[in-house]
DNA sequence: TGTACATCAGTGAACGCGCGTTCACTGATGTAC
DNA sequence: TGTACATCAGTGAACGCGCGTTCACTGATGTAC
């Protein structure tokens, strides 16, 4: 694993150029959206002819996919990384929004409207579990509420996905976390705040904070 | 105004082909997304040729306009319905949900990712604020929470997009409605929730009932 | 009741487009002796 | 250092498809006298 730098000069280019494909689907993404990411399009932007790509990725699935892969590892890594340089449940939230703000179509790719026919392969399920893994350590640092609620005692028995050393309270107060972030930022990201003239930071505030004291 | 229903023979052929094309579209958005919106594969399916459906709609766009109107309709009235009947605001969430898992797609073209180019009409917003009239109208029978967050009071001076008898703590319970709701539910939706064992309902219930003794 | 005309639903052919993908091929870059 | 061969990046033409939309036209249904 540690020779994953690339070896030879051609696997060098040939990373490099994955790459470079990879950063224009994203540039596509951003502005028109995942549905109407073109290989064709692609490669004129790259600025070699449609079939090249081919090279480089098995088609288009493959490269949706791939793209999905990095959503996920990207978002897993910045949540990492604010929980290393020290942040708690509220510095992840407000990280996880600025990751999402600064690309909002990567953030829909990931929680957006499902392509209907198109499943996810099994290893971002994987890193999605990771990123859950992190909110659930992240919580198991807080005090305990005393209250189980329904869905915490309905949790004890259903509970095979999370890590079992973790009171069910700690999972579903880690699951709220994702529910309610989640609502408020695609809510956002969506544009159905537009009219309504508030600032949509101090709402999302306001709901990280709820988290907490509840 | 009385006078919706269809006059002559053909304007009641008229409107019965209108509604036909539309059933025919919501049928193809539950299979396969809202993307996937094909007019030739409706006119085929409705029984005549492509062409034909310009007698009933300019176009693609007028067609899904008309969906999303007829959607955020259907939510609207669903509501009305439950609270006429005397459901509370929890009776209205059980409504709403009931409403998405009839058709997915229907709830994901309202609230899910948005087309990137497509921008909805002035009256359709004016429907999504008659829904939100109404939550903030339920939300005004429930004792008052004393404490006031920031965002409640920066609401005090951004609430010019809501009627303006009625505290903006009440607003904002009626947004955290909207946004958890919405969380919980759409993360349902997209399939988020599948590998955990849990049941989607008992999470949601206990999303609802954090909006009322919170 | 019958005729003359207008209205309108629906057809079939056609246009232009962009898509994903395949295929045979050219040229450059690397490797082995 | 030079030659022979294999590897691989990239091209251009082509295939088949489905899309939204236009256009001229046929036939049926309604309306007016």
């Amino acid at each position: 694993m540690t020779d994953a730098v690339a070896r030879s000069p051609r696997e060098r280019y040939r990373e490099q150029m994955r790459a470079e494909i990879k950063r224009c689907a994203w540039e596509q993404i951003a502005t028109a959206g995942s549905s109407a990411l073109s290989l064709n399009a692609i490669a004129k932007q790259v600025g070699m002819s449609g079939p090249a790509l081919y090279r480089y990725f098995a088609g288009r699935d493959e490269l949706i996919t791939e793209l999905i892969r990095d959503a996920y590892r990207s978002l897993a890594d910045t949540l990492r990384a604010a929980r290393d340089s020290g942040a708690d449940v509220s510095g992840m939230a407000y990280a996880l929004r600025e990751w999402a703000l600064a690309d909002p179509q990567r953030y829909l790719l990931v929680y957006g409207t499902p392509v209907p026919g198109y499943h996810a392969p099994d290893d971002t399920t994987a890193i999605s579990n990771e990123t859950m893994t992190m909110l659930i350590e992240a919580f198991s640092a807080l005090p305990l509420d005393e209250r189980a609620t329904p869905f915490d005692t309905h949790l004890e028995r259903h509970r095979r996905w999370a890590p079992d050393n973790v009171p069910a309270t700690t999972l579903h107060r880690a699951l709220s976390f994702w529910t309610r972030i989640h609502g408020v930022l695609s809510l956002e990201l969506a544009g159905h705040f537009t009219g309504m003239e508030f600032d949509p930071a101090l709402l999302f505030a306001d709901e990280v904070s709820s988290l907490l004291t509840e």
